[in-house]
RNA sequence: CGCGAGGUAGAGCAGCCCGGUAGCUCGUCAGGCUCAUAACCUGAAGGUCGUUGGUUCAAAUCCUUCCCUCGCAA
């Protein structure tokens, strides 16, 4: 099939990857290159790159309601759309001009999780399973029919991370095979019931509050690691947790109990012990190296 | 030129402000103690203090060049 390929973000990446072996992507869409990280240098998205290595036509307007750019879409005169978290809506205009529509790869079970960010909206909530859903996008966000889905596990150890590598990985070949199936399947209707957004990830929800439950912290940890990252201040310093346990305490909370030979910090209901943790300015080590030369307190109020 | 932190033994850090040839914790190696040990005791190896140039009798420490890492903000 002739297809038009949108994406953005490294979520996209395989399923682009994947597309490219079975498909011919004839153009790629994706967010601008703009001034981004340390040093404002202006970078282009992780889509725009591998596209431009494969040699593909890449586009990146600014918005998709000019006529200009609508008419421009049909030149190609693809089959199909595929978006993977492209990071715009699409106008009706965009959606009516391919003939099989605009598919959409959504890291969730739809309806769980419509929106922006929901890998980690649903490890933070304690989800037991995640999944992917395919399905022929609306005008609405996220609320077209499911073509397809498959679902995954969410393991007590999986990390935002990881399980945003194994979604994109089955994303991608559930994405090729529903494109396979296409003309055989019967959409299914989202159940309005289940209805729940992953709203976009705030930097103030970032900065751990050690009065919430050790479940609750921990989750989040687990949900924004590697990013944003949970952190804490401390004497000045900010230090991000990326791994951490529970343990049993009763007592004050927001406490250093334990800041010597290891970090236990006490939380509403218990208390948890630090496994992985970053210093401003340091990468990434486990706990026992930061401790060889650096001591946080007991009793220090966090 | 967005703001800022940092690069010192294998690891993590102190020392830098107030210049005088480097220190702590851990690891490694050897020996000892012990029924035994990740415990304890003794000893040892291991660093051109990121790089370039300068100031000075003397630079990890002050000024300068470049490289690298990281945080924040967008």
């Amino acid at each position: 099939m002739k297809i038009v390929f949108m994406g953005t973000p490294d979520f996209s990446v395989s399923v682009l990857e994947e597309l490219t072996q079975k498909h011919e992507v004839v153009c790629v869409y994706t967010r601008e290159p703009k001034v981004s990280g340390r040093g404002n240098k202006i970078n282009k998205t992780p889509i725009h790159l591998l596209a431009e290595s494969k040699g593909i036509e890449v586009r990146c307007p600014k918005t998709l309601r000019s006529l200009e750019e609508q008419e421009a879409l049909k030149t190609f005169g693809a089959d199909v759309a595929v978006v993977a978290a492209y990071g715009m809506l699409l106008p009706k205009e965009v959606l009516e001009t391919f003939p099989k529509g605009c598919i959409n790869v959504h890291a969730s079970l739809l309806p769980r999780w419509r929106g922006a960010a929901p890998i980690q909206r649903a490890i933070e909530a304690g989800d037991l399973k995640s999944g992917i859903s395919i399905m022929q996008m609306v005008e609405e966000l996220d609320a077209g029919d499911v073509l397809s889905f498959e679902e995954v596990e969410i393991t007590p150890t999986m990390t935002g991370q990881m399980l945003h590598d194994e979604l994109s990985k089955i994303g991608s070949k559930l994405l090729i095979n529903t494109l396979d199936r296409l003309d055989c399947i019967t959409p299914t209707k989202q159940n309005e019931d289940g209805v729940i957004y992953a709203k976009k990830i705030d930097k103030t929800e970032c900065k751990i509050d050690f009065k919430e439950s050790s479940d609750i912290i921990l989750r989040k940890i687990r949900a924004f690691n590697p990013y944003p990252s949970m952190y804490f201040m401390y004497e000045g310093e900010r230090f991000k947790i990326f791994r951490a346990e529970a343990i049993s305490y009763t007592g004050e909370s927001e406490r250093i109990l334990e800041g010597d030979k290891e970090l236990v910090i006490s939380t509403g209901n218990g208390a948890i012990r630090v496994l992985d943790i970053q210093r401003q300015g340091k990468q990434v080590m486990d706990i026992a190296s930061l401790l060889r030369g650096f001591q946080f307190k007991n009793g220090e109020k966090v």
